[in-house]
DNA sequence: CCGTATCCTTGGAGATACTG
DNA sequence: CAGTATCTCCAAGGATACGG
């Protein structure tokens, strides 16, 4: 009916794609995207053996600008990843570190680190082959 | 006069950070970054159950560009996730389809959600506790 | 039906300077 | 020392139209 000449962009989300729960999907998206992040993770990865220092962070992950390293906190504090502790010294010191669940998170990166570690030279392989494939024929 | 007014974006490599490989490093990461891409986990998420179809995708992916589509479609076979595998009749059908590789993958990032889904509540609960003190306070 | 090529918008991210 | 505010740049991604 009422021939819709232009599909009125159906405000359609982002659907009930194959497995996950389609409710929690926005969340659960978020939540693994973070775990795609690379300064998400490489932040979690120096919080690894206990609190540091936000200076000591910067030194931690050498490419991190300011901006990124305290955008990097504030959404890791916000999940409840990543906790802030304040002493009310001079100079002031701040210390990061990771809560529980943090660490639980830590974890299931890592396996995906692993997972990419064991494949690494199989992958570097494949895309070789692809490349070489795609260019010389 | 070689006048570099803004230093040029010095090549400075992501660096040592922390715990991973440094060698293969770049590498880890682009693979990690794979698996936090909305696109590449929906798409490999939608093969799950054997060859499905171009067209299929589009619709197993509902919020998908066709210019995301085939984008991701070719990293993923560039790695050897997946297979693309050409029928020639008319019309034209062409179907994709997971790798052993790509399975083991796909097992890897289900860890991932379903670490999102166990503590999905605990940390929407989190977000919601901080920004009500963020900005109440 | 299966893509590729093109245009265009948006916001992610770096550099810099300033405040508590 | 620990952050915030501001500017700018660029590239990821959507819409669209066309080619095989």
């Amino acid at each position: 009916m009422a021939g819709d000449s232009r599909a009125q962009r159906p405000p359609e989300r982002t659907g009930p794609c194959a497995r996950w729960p389609a409710d929690k999907g926005d969340t659960i998206r978020q939540i693994v995207e973070r775990a795609g992040d690379k300064w998400a993770v490489l932040v979690i990865g120096a919080l690894e053996n206990g609190p540091v220092r936000y200076k000591d962070l910067q030194h931690s992950v050498p490419g991190i600008s300011q901006r990124m390293l305290t955008h990097t906190l504030r959404q890791l504090r916000r999940d409840g990843l990543v906790t802030r502790t304040a002493y009310p010294e001079v100079p002031p010191r701040v210390e990061y570190a990771l809560t529980a669940l943090g660490t639980t998170l830590l974890d299931a990166v890592t396996a995906l680190i692993d997972w990419a570690g064991t494949h690494h030279d199989e992958i570097t392989r494949n895309r070789a082959r692809f490349d070489s494939e795609a260019a010389g024929r």
